[in-house]
DNA sequence: TTGGCTAGAATTGTCGACACTATAAGGAAG
DNA sequence: CTTCCTTATAGTGTCGACAATTCTAGCCAA
């Protein structure tokens, strides 16, 4: 769980200063690390034991939790860490193609000179770390994800990006521990980032728009074809 | 505000029996019916007495208020009725265009016959209702709703179909209360909804997703255009 | 040994209470 | 009369406590 301080860059509605913002960040990253193993159990008692607080910021917590699609919920029964199914990863796939594909498109039209420099010297790094590991394996902070991240902060829509940001990729993180049968594309992902950031860099919102579309459908085929032959 | 009870049909995981989770549907209903105006301060002690309840539970309802993006929070300073601003109607049209694009491309090649009827007899009666009131204001369940809710369902995808119903659709009704300037485009948008009901009919997920994202847009440039001249 | 039942412990949903903060009313100074 | 400061009021964030419910462990019977 390490320190949480203020690792979530400015960005939206989320920290606050309160205990219960802290508590919903620590939770998280335990999630997403693995520390509380999908299935588990989230005692309210014991949380708030382990960070010398009450159930009142712990429950907060743990119903936007839910409400991020981490946890599940049952009345009475309290939360448990999510355990999404391959058919949810791949329902959650279809929505990121159009939520991302419509990112892309707006990015096209909306991203400044500099914030595209970024992005491609983004592309750049990336392919320095997949030569170094080509196994493409998933990191902590892939660069996959910041990728996908720059892009949707770079359409200008608050909502689209929180949604992603906030919403999805965290979910997503999720899901990509629990069916690893779906390895990296490396190279081939790469290729397609690149052409993508071609099309934003040109302003061609709709070509950006089918290329991420593309992007997103090929991992998901990938996944359905990883799960159809174990 | 009428009685709650179960006017939701079964489909997410919302309602539980709880009490919180009654807290959330009435406050839904009065900020979408406008009894809490938008800009309104939600006092927590107030709602409380006002239901016969504590505020643990009114605390709760509010927070999903607040990730449903029907109010706004501000730390120490509790929880408004969310006031959303032109453009932010305008990014919430964009992210539903991706959205419910991929939702009619979905629908085409889920839905079965029956549902399929089922859609098409609501796109017949909502013609009689453009007839009788040509104006297409906006009703209190307005059909044009109705027919964008059965294709999210009819997706069979669930996290899609919650983010739109659940959502979606509640806070687009809330920009629609706010910028009344647009109109409905009664006559044009049933013609849309015919096409776009025979696409998915025909099983042309293509069609379906380029014909619903037309609509969409034409309803966006018309609110664009409607703001643009008052 | 296995299955179902019962008593116990633990957890959830809700409640009322208290410090700290923000807001609003009212008075003093200019 | 306006502006700034003071003070009172209301509200939020958090806490500990209790009833109702659920899970667990142990016991009894077959």
């Amino acid at each position: 769980m390490l320190n949480a301080d203020e690792t979530e860059a400015a960005g939206d509605s989320l920290g606050g200063s309160g205990l219960a913002a802290r508590l919903y960040e620590d939770l998280t990253r335990a999630i997403l690390a693995g520390t509380l193993a999908p299935g588990e159990k989230l005692s309210e008692p014991a949380i708030a034991r382990s960070f010398g607080a009450s159930r009142a910021p712990v429950r907060e917590a743990i119903r936007r939790l839910q409400e991020r699609g981490l946890v599940t919920y049952a009345v009475n029964q309290g939360a448990r860490v999510a355990q999404p199914s391959a058919a949810e990863f791949l329902a959650l796939l279809d929505v990121r193609e159009a939520m991302e594909g419509m990112a892309a498109r707006l990015a096209a039209t909306h991203m400044e000179a500099s914030e595209v420099a970024t992005l491609e010297a983004l592309v750049a790094d990336h392919r320095g770390e997949i030569e170094r590991n080509p196994l493409g394996a998933y990191l902590q902070d892939d660069p996959e994800t910041d990728f996908h991240r720059r892009i949707a902060r770079g359409s200008g829509n608050p909502i689209l990006a929180d949604l992603l940001c906030e919403q999805f990729y965290p979910r997503l993180r999720l899901c990509r521990r629990l069916h690893r049968t779906v390895q990296g594309r490396g190279r081939e992902a790469w290729r397609e980032h690149l052409r993508i950031t071609e099309a934003i860099g040109q302003h061609d919102g709709e070509l950006a728009e089918i290329l991420m579309r593309r992007h997103i459908r090929a991992a998901r085929a990938a996944l359905q074809t990883a799960l159809a032959a174990p």
